[in-house]
DNA sequence: TAGAGCCTGGACAACGTTGTCAGAAGCGGG
DNA sequence: CCCGCTTCTGACAACGTTGTCCAGGCTCTA
């Protein structure tokens, strides 16, 4: 009676097995297996009965059950900040893409900057046996991940490197985007240069700070502390920290941006300014070079980053690698306008 | 021997299980599944040593196995278009949310449009016994999700319909908006206006289409073959369409565009022109308040799409809904500049 | 002190699949 | 006509977990 599969009547209805399928198509388990995974050794008729009965049944196979018994899930997670963030877009794109030329798919999470949500959600995806991880760490400190890297659960470090482990980790040139950002505007005249930023025990945010620095000491210009904003990330407090060091005792003629959300929001207070301050902005931004004037920014290139981390990954599950590699990927300084402004005092 | 586990040299690690940990632990095995599991019965040194033995090993439960034995993944698939265009970025993460506050992981994956691989990732997840199936549908014959349904797997399309089943699906009002974006545009003066939208098969580039019809329609505009270009969705093409259309015999005096990937291109060709040419196009998108002119748009609450739908697929998997419904979003006219502007001929 | 009842712990089967292995059937050659 | 070989098929165990059920030990009361 097919029936009772309808009438069963728990809310979740059984889904027909590999013995219902067997059953109907009156042969054995083991060859239903045989047909679902294209085994060779199955007779042409015996395979048409077969594949008759899976079609009647709308049989699926349980990937479970296969899990359980192959030990391989041919799944890989990704753990990112925020997927509605425009620049992991691209990112987790790029990492879906190597995935599925890999047979795999992707699992991801956001972990909202917070690093126990984070650990959550990782542990939450090695529970599910994932192959491998992306991730891009919000926490400084990842030795809960010990057991799993010791069980081969292949794992590389995106756009921040790993806390107290020892693993794979990909990253745009941070540090040298900012400071090659931060002396195009010095090259251009300006002294007086403000920075905002995220909050430092980011690790981007700490080396953007560090190129700021950098950039500024080669050109022996000494930093006030009310030309930097550390943390500030919500539009509101952006805003606030541009227009306080727009208008301080020694207001600063350019400013550069830590990420591209401050970007957006630095960019919108400069608009209602009277005078023309110069902007460069880390990470580039849709329309940047529609805008008036056109935004200058340092460029990373979200999708290479996704794309040569998962690649690693999967090396990493060829066997192909062993010793964990730090990898930095350049950054790129577009000129549009904003970063060649004069100093206008 | 606990070492043999590390010594076992196959290059995917033994992962304890919870037989290792009860061995460590000495005791019974069901023991520590009620330890892991939080159930109640447990004397508070059984449990410290249960847990000292977990965390000595790095004990990870199996969720395969959990999942085969319990029938439920806490998992939900979601299936877009592609995740690195900014409109899907808030509509994933407002799923993601929704599933995250009902402790369920999201697995999800783009179908570039493709009918085939739409299908092909849609039964990856039932293979893997997702609880349920946000879509954005890129085909338009959904018969094989049929048994998924009838298994009790929760499904929610949104942005398009389902093709030819019945099942929940979550809209915006395309025709609507596209309607009023139109009749704005003609409201200001303009009487030639061009439309740039998608392949019509896809349900909501026709329904936009529609809308400017009718706009056309009402106002009683006899509308050009030439003003309209369909399917033109590559920079390239779009170009070259908002070109013709404004070069022609009867060039045009304002755009219609159909998503956001042809607004921005048409943005950039219309910053080209010697005039000034109206713009409206559907979907907002970032910054486009600072643009000169600011950029007028039908808006789409591309978040509440994703709320929604989740919130409805996890309410059929309650139980408390039985009966699919069609759920239409209103959009919102934002008037910044571009559609205000008079024609320029 | 015996009996009732509760609390804790463990043995065992089952979930649906795949790998192993052995049996059955078909076929050709001696 | 029988043997041996190949080709196809199926029985069975195992993957790691959870639900069921029972046993043993304890406390409490009469």
């Amino acid at each position: 009676m097919p029936e009772t599969h309808r009438l069963a009547g728990t809310r979740y209805g059984n889904r027909p097995t590999m013995k219902d399928v067997a059953a109907r198509a009156g042969v054995g388990l083991k060859t239903v297996s045989r047909v679902v995974n294209g085994e060779p050794g199955v007779t042409p008729e015996t395979e048409r009965r077969v594949q008759e009965a899976i079609e009647a049944l709308g049989f699926r196979r349980n990937d479970s059950a296969r899990v359980l018994r192959k030990g391989r899930t041919a799944s890989i997670g990704l753990v990112l900040e925020d997927l509605a963030d425009p620049f992991y877009g691209p990112l987790s794109r790029a990492v879906e893409e190597v995935a599925r030329a890999h047979g795999a798919l992707l699992i991801n999470g956001s972990s909202a900057e917070d690093p126990d949500r984070e650990q959550e959600l990782v542990l939450a995806l090695c529970a599910r046996r994932v192959d491998g991880l992306v991730v891009i760490p919000a926490g400084d400190d990842h030795r809960y991940l010990e057991p799993e890297l010791k069980a081969g659960v292949a794992t590389v470090f995106v756009d921040r490197p790993a806390g107290k482990i020892d693993a794979d980790v990909v990253l745009s040139d941070s540090y040298g985007g900012a400071r090659d950002g931060v002396a195009h505007l010095i090259a251009h005249g300006h002294r007086r240069i403000g920075f905002i930023g995220d909050m430092p025990r980011i690790h981007t945010a700490a080396e953007r700070l560090r190129g700021y620095r950098a950039a500024m000491e080669d050109a022996g210009i000494a930093v006030e502390d009310a030309w930097m904003s550390l943390g500030a990330t919500d539009p509101l407090r952006v805003r606030r920290a541009a227009e306080e060091m727009l208008s301080g005792p020694s207001p600063v003629t350019a400013i550069f941006a830590g990420n591209n959300r401050v970007t957006v929001t630095v960019i919108r207070v400069l608009a209602e300014q009277p005078r023309r301050v110069a902007f460069v902005g880390f990470d580039d931004i849709e329309l940047a070079d529609l805008l008036q004037p056109g935004v200058t920014v340092v460029a990373q290139d979200a999708a290479a980053l996704g794309r040569t981390a998962a690649e690693r990954l999967f090396r990493q599950l060829d066997g192909s690698l062993v010793v964990p590699e730090r990898i930095e990927l350049p950054t790129r300084l577009i000129t549009r306008g904003s970063g060649e402004l004069p100093p206008a005092d």
